[in-house]
DNA sequence: CCTACCGATCGGTAGG
DNA sequence: CCTACCGATCGGTAGG
């Protein structure tokens, strides 16, 4: 890219407003879409994407800003900061997570109890896995990634407050790893078994294509069959 | 840190060279140290360092140098561009790896020949796992964690050289896990599970701390004994 | 391998 | 949220 103007100024932006261009510029904004929270939900939206796709460091704010059809120093009317915009998706992450998981669980007890029983411990799990697939593999999928892959970019007031976060997700899992390991469907020390157990599945980001689901992929159902048969003994 | 330079000329290192000032400074190097490539080593294993550390594009070539004890422009003398010097680390870890990986098989190989017999599925799959943890936490062990969350970095031929190296390097696997799914001790389709298998690995390098193996921390023996528990079903 | 430097890009800001 | 801009840093290079 050549730039043509003088050294001492930078190209304004990528796409310089025009003031007489007409329609395919940026969309008019209705009342709405303006005045609640979505063009902050946007920003959080492209970040994760790029943030995802590129890196926390490779992804500057102008591309970001771009990506969600704002000008260059936009992002900073809505985020203190580069890094607040990385903790703002992690956070929002994070929660979403939370109540991901707490309504798969609370949507399988509930058919459970339908049923006159209760969950097992290798239902729960594989309740646990299916919905971790999810979070990291099926739609709006950027965030979780993110979290997982981003994390020493953040400040240390910033990463304590998502590792506590993250711990109130895993402490649903652990009654379920303990239960297991008595039963004997588990073998391994369950702290130990819970970091092999979650680096199996968040790997599943790094290699794992939802376009093959069709040609010879497997599904995330198939996914979470697969790793509870690899990780779990035949009950007894 | 404040600058009182004129806006057009940079800082021209962070140390500038005093011409008077006596040891302390660089060490003096012998005509041995200069002539084989011990500089390039050095600006290898300083990159895979701070890769590791801080991510490729949040470290500088500055950063590099000045690990390895040169000025700033010093690397590209040995490496065309940033990248190149990404992909030496790579290229370097995963040869490494090769070798060790081969060494480790050979020497239990040799051991059980001594006692008469050959090695088991699972015995392999030990030693595997046992050397995998030991490229990617033990000493020297920058180079395979940069080579796992690095690589989109990469230009595309680049990609497509370490690819050819890591599917080498997997090649040894895949008898292994065939065989102990068909013996019924590893269950899931095998290539899934070595993908699962090396998600778990993989991403030790995210969580385990060698400084705690004393205190209630696991050795890497100890955690591939607890990998293979977790992996395998019991001998029949 | 160092010196001295360039052009580009980047995070961020004042003022509207 | 845009305009116009600043200061700093960065990858990289010519010449020795």
């Amino acid at each position: 890219m050549v730039s043509f103007m003088s050294p001492a100024a930078d190209t304004p932006d990528a796409t310089p407003p025009s003031p007489g261009r007409r329609g395919r510029g940026r969309p008019r904004k209705t009342a709405d879409e303006r005045d609640d929270g979505n063009r902050r939900q946007d920003l959080l939206r492209a970040a994760a994407r790029l943030f995802r796709l590129k890196g926390f460091a490779a992804t500057s704010t102008r591309d970001i800003a771009a990506a969600a059809g704002m000008r260059s120093g936009s992002p900073f009317y809505h985020f203190e900061n580069k890094v607040a915009l990385l903790a703002a998706v992690m956070q929002e992450g994070m929660e979403r997570a939370l109540v991901r998981q707490q309504a798969a669980m609370d949507a399988a007890s509930a058919a459970a109890r339908a049923q006159g029983r209760t969950l097992s411990a290798r239902e729960c799990l594989r309740v646990l896995v299916r919905n971790q697939f999810d979070l990291l593999l099926g739609p709006e999928s950027d965030f979780i990634p993110v979290m997982l892959y981003e994390w020493r970019s953040l400040s240390d007031a910033q990463r304590s407050e998502v590792t506590r976060l993250k711990d109130v997700y895993e402490l649903v899992w652990a009654p379920v790893l303990h239960a297991l390991h008595a039963s004997g469907e588990m073998a391994g020390d369950p702290g130990v078994a819970r970091l092999l157990l979650f680096g199996a599945l968040n790997w599943s980001a790094q290699w794992y294509d939802p376009a093959r689901v069709g040609q010879g992929g497997y599904s995330l159902d198939e996914l979470a069959d697969i790793a509870l048969q690899l990780f779990l003994k035949p009950p007894s």
